[in-house]
Formats: C-alpha cells, sequence, structure tokens
DNA sequence: GGTTAACTGATACTTAGTCTCATGTCGGAC
DNA sequence: GTCCGACATGAGACTAAGTATCAGTTAACC
C-alpha cells in the first residue's frame, strides 16, 4: 500500500471526503523535498485553489499528517509526518531537518509544574543548529 | 530612575537617537498591560507611523527591551524583558503569562547533540497550560 | 547655529491566510 | 446507474502582519 493510498485510508477513516483536489494536493506533497511551504504546494499543484489548499494543509495537519516546522525567520515550513509528539532540530546552514520524539521535557515540565502551580498542558520546541555534514564541510572559524 | 529612562540610556548606549516617536511607543509599551500585539502599540501611539512602530519594536527586542510570546493560535504578542534567555508559560484561559528562566532545557540539549551529531545553538520553548487561579475558578469536569 | 547621518511617515507592496458564496461533486441510498 | 444532499471547491475580495521606498525631518555632535 502507498504513501498515497495510507493518507487517502486516513482522511476515509475520518470522514472526509476524497477529490480530485485533495489528491493532487497530497500528490505534491509526497513529490515535494523533506520539508516546504504552502506557496511550494501551490506552485505544485497550481490547478488547485489558493484557499483549498490552505483548508487541505490544515486537514492533514489535524490528521497528523503532516506537522509544521518554525523555521528559525518565523517562516512555516511543512513536513510529513508520522509520528505522534514530536520536535525538529532544523540545521541553520542547510536547512536540513531532524525529528526528535524522544523529547524529555517532560521532567523540566513537571519542575515547572511544581514551581509556578500551572497544570502543564501542551509545549512547542524547536531546536536550531548545525548538522555533521554542515559543521565538516564549513567548519566555523574562530574570532 | 524610571523605566523609561532605563530603557533611553540602553538605546543610547548603543548609538541610537532618542526621537519623539520612539519615546512615544516606549511610553505605550510602559502603559500597556503585560503583554501585548504590536497593533495595540499601533493604536495606543497613534500619531506613530506603522514603519516606525515595527521598526521600533524590532530595536526594543534586538536589545532585549522586549521579547515575543508566540501565542498558541500563532499570533505574536510581546512583553517587556529585563532578564536574558528564558521562556514562556502561557496560560490557556487567562493568558496571563509567566517568564521562566532557569530553564534546564541544557540536558536535553546535551543528550539531542549525542545522539543527533548536530551542533546546538539555539532553542524556541513555549509552554501552555493553566494556571493556578484559572484551575480554581473553571475547573475541569470530567468526561 | 550648522552639518549630516539617522530617523520618520506616507504610501505602496508583499506574504500568509481567511471569508463568502455560487457552483460542483463525492459517495451513500435506492 | 442515477439521484441527492452534504461536503467541498475556487474565484476573488478581504484582513493581518510586516517590508520597501524615498522625500523630508531632526537628534546629536561640533
Ligand atoms: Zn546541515
Ligand atoms: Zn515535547
Ligand atoms: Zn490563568
Ligand atoms: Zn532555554
Amino acid at each position: 500500500m502507498s504513501d498515497l493510498d495510507l493518507i487517502i485510508q486516513r482522511l476515509e477513516l475520518h470522514g472526509h471526503r476524497i477529490t480530485a483536489s485533495r489528491k493532487r494536493v497530497l500528490k505534491a506533497l509526497l513529490d515535494a523535498p523533506a520539508h516546504f511551504t504552502v506557496d511550494d504546494v501551490l506552485r505544485q499543484a497550481n490547478d488547485v485553489g489558493r484557499a483549498t489548499v490552505f483548508r487541505t494543509m490544515k486537514l492533514l495537519q489535524d490528521l497528523n499528517v503532516v506537522c509544521r516546522v518554525m523555521m528559525e525567520n518565523g517562516s512555516l515550513h511543512y513536513r510529513l509526518s508520522t509520528s505522534g509528539h514530536h520536535h525538529h532540530l532544523v540545521c541553520r546552514s542547510c536547512g536540513q531537518v531532524a525529528d526528535f520524539a524522544n523529547c524529555d521535557v517532560s521532567s523540566l515540565i513537571d519542575q515547572l509544574a511544581r514551581s509556578t502551580d500551572y497544570q502543564i498542558e501542551g509545549h512547542w520546541l524547536e531546536v536550531y543548529g548545525r548538522c555533521a555534514s554542515c559543521r565538516a564541510s564549513e567548519p566555523v572559524v574562530a574570532g
């Protein structure tokens, strides 16, 4: 069963219709590089209306088909997502994104809950750095 | 020395001019509630040009006079900031924001650096929950 | 007081996303 | 297979958030 079929199955499972536009958006996503903007999708699936692309992206986000990556400059990128709760580690040089799901924010959260008396219900964490291959090819010069 | 004077001092220290527009923006910030949007400032300092307000907010951000709080709905709020690196704990009910600077993301970061071989250089963390008083006044009903 | 680089603000533009509503179509019922 | 209604679409106007341009103003330094 292809990735496309799996996503379609998930849509059906939640009572959403499988329309030609949605298929075109899905095709665009699956053909796209590891992360991309809504605008990339708009260009790729250029016969699908603007509003529909945005609506579809939101739908896919709600179904955990895609997740959003906040780039350091504030722009939102999207990325196919298989797992549940996770975070992103974004390379400042090449833009490569790594997921990490073994997020041990929980101890931080527990400690925070105790010290602030808030009941903590969610969090958003993005981490920025430089990946191994970028470090190798463009070493940062001291001074 | 007033808060206003302290901020002015910081601007001067970095070679920025003290203009009437900047003072009007600063006054708006200092009169504003604990967090606010650029639009709030625009309305409050309504005789200052739009571009100038945005430029001033960016300047103040660079000088660590204000910090940005990402609300759960994606909108950006601002907040006077005294400390350096810190994070926000936002109440979903009343919107109250608490800072926390004793952020022990560092152990998470170290672990992450080891497992991914990224050199980690920055992070962005926002935490959402419900504050003590909101929990007391609007308890979440089970079921 | 004069000089000048920094600053301002009007305005046009861009980017990201939402709203409306008339029209189209998916998919279940028959 | 075709009928039908709720769901979905798309054109386009609109909003929100921010940037770019540029002629005119002004703070700070002498
Ligand atoms: Zn890289
Ligand atoms: Zn997490
Ligand atoms: Zn609260
Ligand atoms: Zn931190």
